[in-house]
DNA sequence: CGTAAGGTTGAATTCGATCAAACCAGGTGG
DNA sequence: CCACCTGGTTTGATCGAATTCAACCTTACG
């Protein structure tokens, strides 16, 4: 099969279960693949789509602009995410996307994957199920930009990447790239980038991390869970025993 | 038609255009209510459920705890909401929901729900947006949040309960039943309750707000959405001129 | 009355923002 | 090869927003 939609295929898995007929559809499906350097905007707020996308490699941001110009990143998303799945039944798109690292993407019609929903109801729960999961993710890091410190939001975040990028097999050790600027992370966590700064030094210092030349290596997992209060429950990943973390 | 499913019809047509057969099967939805007292879990965090709640009448408040003990209120539910849907999805809830007036709630269940959505394909559309708008609800806030000050993040919140209230026709003039606790509105907003405090008295002093006996008045809307730096393209409601603001 | 829950106020403190400058590495072009 | 630029990181100093802690006030209510 077309390795972009194994991709695709091994991410619902995390989900959901799909049934034999179901990959069958969404192995036909039809895909158009681009890649795109780093900082580029793949869909703009307020744009009307008639397709999505799937991230094949690299890495996503959303983002909004407020009215003073501050940008918030909303999320980040990983190899095998859809991340505006929404624009099927959202015409507006109510925020942006871009690549935070130079990236593939693969571009799927909306008018495809709704033939690929009115043949199977399986897929549209599993589609309907990662828009969930997604909202999901945004309550966690509203709790963790509202009531967490810059330091345990930093760790929060980074715990939340290394969750992810293990499920779909990114992270073959304890290291994975994420080449983002503080600047990027302190849109993310809704600080400056000097703080970003000031917190990555203290991360460093307690031994939590490595991050450097575009590289994040987690060398105690369970630390820097406990210093991020992070619990992997809200990212609803099946088998999250095995998925998660080192213990 | 009994009135609980004409107000949960009233919302589905403020996201979506139904026909005649789907306001027909959602008039055949078995619901069971109930009435609860102000600070009354509904749900809570970590349950499994096999039904879905519609509010008809009070205010919903979701929250997560963190670890230390604080707590997020991630968004508020108006009558016409569907706060759990993603029950029907996703078995483990990861939020809670609670009371935060007097209030009466609907029940349906995930059975009843799924074979409604298996009659038709407008309905789950229907459903699925509302899910979809959620999201983007908690988009707006973690950019609120993360980025814009105290008095423009309590403004905001206070425009966008205006607005969806005023949607389901509950603002006849220009204020509405607000019974919040200072606490409660820090929570949201991610802030303490002494510093809700005086960013209330900061919004009265400019003649923004009246806010007493439980009641929020909105005496100048413009200059309110102003200072929140609110647009509610991302409520995503049909003829969104028609059921905004004052102008 | 007395109590409880919420609101208000002040003072001290802390966290994080802002401003400004220095630093550093990788690329580019003379 | 060096000078220069650029984007990003680091550091220091200062400022401001918001927290914390504590006291006090008001109202509702048994």
């Amino acid at each position: 099969m077309r390795p972009a939609l194994a991709l695709l295929m091994r991410r619902l898995d995390t989900v959901t279960v799909l049934e034999r007929q179901d990959r069958e559809i969404l192995a036909a499906l039809p895909i158009e693949i681009a890649a795109f350097e780093d900082n580029h905007d793949i869909v703009r707020e307020g744009e009307h789509r008639d397709r999505c996308f799937v991230v094949l490699k690299g890495l996503i941001g959303s983002y909004k602009l407020t009215g003073e110009g501050a940008r918030q990143i909303p999320s980040f998303y990983v190899p095998g995410d859809m991340p505006d799945m929404q624009s099927i039944h959202l015409s507006r798109m109510d925020v942006g996307f871009r690549t935070l690292m130079p990236s593939r993407i693969g571009f799927v019609s909306h008018a495809a994957i709704r033939l690929a929903c009115a043949q199977s109801f399986t897929l549209i729960e599993a589609f309907w199920r990662m828009t969930l999961i997604d909202a999901s993710i945004f309550r966690e890091w509203l709790t963790n930009i509202g009531q967490r410190n810059a330091l345990a939001r930093l760790a929060h975040v980074f715990c939340e990447l290394f969750v992810r990028l293990k499920a779909v097999g990114l992270v073959p050790d304890h290291s994975f790239d994420l080449p983002l600027t503080q600047q990027e992370l302190g849109d993310a966590i809704g600080t400056s980038s000097v703080h970003v700064n000031r917190v990555l030094q203290e991360l460093r210092k307690e031994g939590l991390i490595v991050f450097r030349e575009g590289r994040l290596t987690i060398p105690d997992w369970s630390r820097l869970a406990e210093v991020g209060d992070f619990d992997p429950a809200y990212l609803h990943l099946r088998e999250t025993g095995r998925t998660v973390g080192t213990r």
